[in-house]
DNA sequence: TAAAAAGTTTAGACAAATCTAAAAATAAAT
DNA sequence: ATTTATTTTTAGATTTGTCTAAACTTTTTA
């Protein structure tokens, strides 16, 4: 079933905001997607008539499993294409966003496939949200703050909570990035900072305000 | 200014085909962009408007200046990307068409630049056809089939002549793509045929049919 | 629990890009 | 040069996704 740019915008708002909020209202919705709150009633009977989503007018609606499948789909394609714009194209992960929005939407299986080989299967976008695998898994990864992590084991970096600017700004002066391996030396009991020590560069401390902020996979 | 998808099409289907045909006839582009003639009239109305072609009805129409300016932008978006796909992951060259056919519409001035870097600002696609720099110009290279190359200079192989698949075939079983580096190493007056040196292979005879069809620069 | 507020849907309109069928202009052919 | 054929344009309809304004549900609140 082909899909239009539009229709599949509808799909990932939905399983964004059905993810974040338990119930989906239209007007949430309308807003996630720009647009208004009619223009939402008429996709949404589009989307029911094309088994996406359980809907009944003015009741609550849902994705089907189909409808999660796609939408688990489009955020595969999104997140593989941010990967490779930050860590291919050298771009910064603050800028990356928009263009993904448009290549998301590039429909080619193998083009897919390709390029998940070409950046050797990441299961964490730049900004260390998880890309879903083909079949639409998001495998579930332990992940904990570098404070909480065992000392002296290679950790790779997998998600940043603060995305501010000054945040960011902080981690390039560290050269921390998603996919950053470093371990963890001593904690300091005092103020909780934490000396790390990144592949190949000389040992730093970070403050505990920021060694809370990035998690890691062991 | 912003342009759909469907306008950029138009007007790389109009470049393509005034290089081809001098004058352009609107059964010819409508069967280019896949559609109908009353629906190129609509078409040439905006672009004129929006002072990409010089138009008036029933007459013969033609890029403008920054008609031209925008074809050639997105035949480089298009190319690059060709280019992105073979030689980066590693598709096929008869199947990378329809695909940057999608990509060329993704609009980000800064994610071609970033893109070229990436791929070092080659100058030809997959099928040997040139790519535009930033500023629209075509580096004109000189190109010589290896028959007619000197002997014992670096060679680069930079477009087939003949797109069939047999032909095809037979470079796959020779390794001899775009951007392969040879030597002709001797030609036999007997049947024309040429021994030439890949890169890191055994040197090898091919055909004067072959030689002929494959364009190098030096 | 009845009135007010908030959220959702319908009805009708619009813009973009397309289509068919018919009319108009140009080109070709006798 | 007039008829025929071809090409191009208009006119009116269709589809997709959007909009506003009004009508209708549902929820809140007093």
């Amino acid at each position: 079933m082909k899909l239009s740019t539009s229709e599949e915008n509808y799909i990932k708002a939905i399983f964004k905001l059905q993810d974040l909020h338990n119930t989906v209202p239209a007007t949430l919705l309308a807003a996630e997607v720009k647009t208004k709150a009619a223009s939402v009633t008429d996709m949404l009977k589009k989307l029911y008539s094309k088994k996406i989503i359980h809907y009944k007018p003015y009741k609550n609606f849902t994705l089907t499993n189909a409808g999660k499948k796609i939408a688990l789909d489009i955020i595969r394609k999104h997140r593989l294409w941010e990967y490779f714009l930050v860590h291919k194209l050298g771009m910064n992960w603050d800028e990356v966003h928009p263009i993904a929005e448009e290549m998301e939407h590039v429909n080619n299986p193998l083009l897919i496939q390709k390029l998940d080989e070409y950046l050797e299967h990441p299961c964490f976008d730049p900004h260390g949200d998880p890309i879903p695998d083909k079949n639409g898994n998001i495998r579930m990864v332990e992940q904990s703050d570098i404070c909480s992590s065992p000392i002296k084991k290679t950790l790779t970096v997998s998600s940043i909570k603060d995305q501010s600017i000054t945040m960011m700004d902080l981690l390039k002066h560290y050269q921390i990035k998603i996919g950053t391996k470093l371990k963890l030396v001593r904690k300091f009991d005092f103020d909780g900072s934490v000396e790390i020590k990144i592949e190949k560069l000389a040992p730093t401390i970070i403050s505990n305000q920021v060694a809370k902020n990035i998690f890691c996979t062991q």
